[in-house]
DNA sequence: AGATATTATTTTGATATCAAATTATTTGAT
DNA sequence: ATCAAATAATTTGATATCAAAATAATATCT
């Protein structure tokens, strides 16, 4: 079903394992959007609280650097969760190059209500895996995507 | 690494799970974009000209379902791939409702160049995991992503 | 046949995203 | 001490994307 192009065996393969890749991916996703548990976060703005909520308060840079999102992106992500009150920034004293984001008691709290409710889903979804599965398929990403800053 | 969640070990390796599923789907995104093979074409263009490449005309539903965009999306991409005179569209006389797409001559020699040097790419970067290790990503990905349209 | 349902596509409005240019600040070299 | 380079963040401009509303065409039901 996947390809249909011809190319070596090694091509047609990894292909192959490329598109089950990105359709696993989107179509969880999906799935999980369907649940409608980020209320009106987008996914960005989610990961932007949830990195915040358990590693503690970031400069912009560091928070983009861990979603793999744009200087840009970041910046503009931070000013709609500030207009939501979600997030407050602080200029670093000792390098006023810097801002460090920090969550409100707003955002602090719309997190912790979410994110479990994110997570059953995500159990819930990841269920047709068996727990043996999930780990061979998380070592297999692992290796996969290890190229990138982690 | 990956998360410092406290919940049940079921919904922590399935958090796991799903965390390194999404790194490793974007890292390696990422990385093949890094190979700047797509000329102009956004991911979703280059979807599009793929799809009619190997299944030949298909109208915009089809298109859109295929590649898991809204018909909105797709209604706008068509129109910018239209615009570059890499695909035509044409009502389908038996229902007027419906519009068949087709590559034009130009978009069948664009894809027909970029999509084996973008195969290329894949399998490069895709050589990190042996053909076994490949298969077996594959299969663990067809099986979580089961639940929708293929 | 005529009213109503359904289906396909387009349009519109709001955000997200990136890349490139700009601004502000600090660090380093002479 | 000053000028140059590097770094952090913002701004700008161009697309992409979705959701919802609008439009167009066909199918269905009496």
């Amino acid at each position: 079903m996947p390809t249909h192009y011809k190319g070596t065996p090694k091509e047609v393969l990894a292909l192959d394992t490329f598109i089950k890749l990105t359709r696993a991916t989107d179509s969880f996703s999906n799935r999980l959007s369907q649940y409608g548990m980020l209320e009106n976060l987008t996914v960005t703005q989610f990961g932007v609280l949830e990195t915040l909520h358990h590693l503690g308060p970031l400069c912009q840079n560091e928070i983009g650097t861990k979603l793999l999102k744009s200087n840009g992106n970041i910046s503009l992500v931070l000013e709609n969760l500030e207009k939501n009150g979600l997030v407050w920034r602080e200029r670093n004293p000792q390098d006023r190059r810097m801002v460090t984001v920090n969550l409100t008691q707003k955002g602090q709290e719309l997190i912790s209500r979410i994110f479990p409710n994110q997570v059953k889903a995500i159990t819930e979804e990841m269920g047709v895996l068996s727990p043996s599965e999930q780990e061979t398929l998380g070592n297999l990403c692992r290796k996969l995507g290890k190229k990138e800053t982690s």
